[in-house]
DNA sequence: CCACGATGTGTGCGATGTCAACATTAAAGG
DNA sequence: CCTTTAATGTTGACATCGCACACATCGTGG
């Protein structure tokens, strides 16, 4: 713990990151920034992540985690209560971090088929989907039928986060936004 | 139209830079090398585009266009076959266009609110699916339940689109893959 | 015919990601 | 306790990038 050695480069980076990504977007994340904020050389950090890209990877594994964590909380509940728990923890989670959500979707390498810590967390986030909808659905986790449910609840999710992140239900009220209970009725019985 | 002026610079980078952005998206794409690519010098784009954001946000007009033109062929079309033929025009462009599809949303600046011609282009987007709403729920297109409903609609294509081009899906066999029908189908009725 | 605005060129600057060589330190082994 | 070694941080350098500036070249309207 000397002024050479910083101690815990690496999770002082991904904090970092992290702020910068919510205030910024990945897009205004420069390396050489990060590690002069976080006190460092501009070189540091590739001692602790090869590339750029894998930095961002492991802050969007950190974020699959703790969506998947969030999902945790309604495990639980009954069939429909779970559901819209299930929504209103993924909606509340990308409001909270709009900036790491896009992150974790807003890459060219896609986290569910990648063999990492990023591709692992992804998958453990759609199991924890998947067992979701089996509770819902009164099925067997195995069932073949699960996997295309769990898809489109996670394509409803995934659009009306992203469309909420971005904004682009600004101008509508409050109130005629799509709320986590219209996507759990949607789900369950259609638009009537 | 001579060596020393191009003819139609603005086009031609514009075309050039679509397809650089399909092949390696927009983190990809340098204006240096699109400029390159087209035989001008490195600073002439800039006689066009004010920006590098500039261009990326004309071309995202364009997809935007491009998108609306594919709804307006289901028109003409009964309500239920015209909400699941926008359903298949919207997975079809994003699926033939998904490094275009991706810039279209993947941006800071969202595109719904903000000015300028892309602004329009996002906004005449979403009418068009509005449209498509009241047809499908005999409403007036004025009816105050309309935009929440054509939210909803569209953060069901939007995550479905994007799970698609981002291969989220691509573990699931071709046929469990949700599919315009299936979007059609959670719409009017739900799961069942 | 010629001035002028539009369009393209050349040079240059600061920032960035990344590589290679070097310095410093903590930890391990005798 | 001393030495060795691997981990960690530093320095310097390079190619590339977006962009600003001054300059060159062209078609066109007065």
């Amino acid at each position: 713990m000397n002024a050479y050695h910083h101690g815990d480069l690496r999770a002082a980076l991904l904090d970092r990151a992290r702020r910068a990504v919510e205030a910024d977007g990945d897009r205004g994340l420069s390396l050489r920034a990060l590690a002069t904020a976080v006190g460092v050389s501009p070189n540091a950090p590739y001692r602790h992540f090869p590339t750029k890209e894998s930095l961002l990877a492991a802050l969007s594994a950190l974020g699959f985690a703790e969506l998947t964590a969030r999902f945790a909380a309604y495990e639980g509940a009954a069939g429909y209560e779970r559901l819209a728990g299930c929504f209103d923890a993924y909606l509340g989670y990308a409001r909270d971090n709009p900036g790491l959500y896009r992150l974790m979707f807003g890459r060219d390498l896609d986290p569910l088929s990648c063999e990492d810590a990023l591709g692992d967390a992804a998958r453990a986030c759609f199991t924890a989907l998947m067992a979701m909808v089996a509770h819902l659905r009164k099925l067997d986790i195995a069932d073949p039928a699960i996997p295309k449910t769990a898809a489109l609840v996670w394509s409803l999710s995934h659009g009306a986060a992203l469309l909420d992140i971005d904004r682009a239900t600004a101008f509508l009220a409050e109130d005629q936004r799509p709320s986590a209970g219209d996507l759990a009725k949607l789900i369950v019985g259609g638009l009537d």
